[in-house]
DNA sequence: TATTCCTGTCCTG
DNA sequence: CAGGACAGGAATA
């Protein structure tokens, strides 16, 4: 049983959500309703005591969002539990530069797995941790967006702003 | 082109 | 415990 701090503010593509524990960030939910995200965040983590948050927090929110309106800027300390092939999945994608994409297949390669794609799958959205874990930046082999957790359109979006952010140098 | 199998988790009966 | 559903992908008929 813990204690979990949250907090929500927005950005420019949804409301966000953010919790933490004293070891850090154990989640980060978009959406566009503000109790939509805390009932999430209770389904989440059932047996966790919830508190607003207190004073410091702010600090947390504040670079969670910066990082969300620019990704690569920063990094904070996760507190996020999965399985272990969750965890192994999560990791490879924290790899992936900004603005840079793989694939299902590439990650599960990555991992030692090279016919887990829909496993990988399955484990991109299982991230509770929008963003920070960049399960956005995973795409069907061929480049299509198949899916994503908040709304295919915000993972466009998420895309095309790092992309940009990241420098138009591909092919240009 | 349409099935079928593979893979890890989760949900339901 | 057994069966089905997924944000995939490759092989086979």
């Amino acid at each position: 049983d813990q204690t979990i701090r949250f907090a929500v503010g927005d950005c420019s593509l949804a409301n966000v959500l953010i919790a933490a524990t004293a070891k850090g960030v154990c989640a980060v939910l978009l959406g566009d309703d503000p109790d939509e995200l805390i009932d999430d965040l209770v389904a989440r983590f059932p047996n966790a005591t919830l508190v607003g948050a207190d004073a410091g927090f702010e600090d947390t929110v504040s670079k969670v969002i910066a990082i969300v309106e620019s990704p690569g800027h920063a990094e904070l300390p996760l507190d996020v539990k999965g399985t272990v092939f969750q965890q192994r999945v999560w990791q490879a994608l924290g790899k992936i530069p900004p603005g840079q994409t793989a694939t299902y297949s590439e990650i599960a390669r990555a991992i030692g797995s090279p016919q887990s794609a829909r496993a990988v799958a399955g484990a991109c959205a299982a991230n509770p941790v929008a963003v920070l874990i960049p399960c956005h930046r995973v795409v069907r082999k061929g480049g299509e967006l198949s899916g994503y957790r908040w709304g295919v359109d915000r993972k466009r979006k998420l895309l095309a702003r790092e992309a940009k952010s990241a420098g138009p140098t591909s092919k240009a």
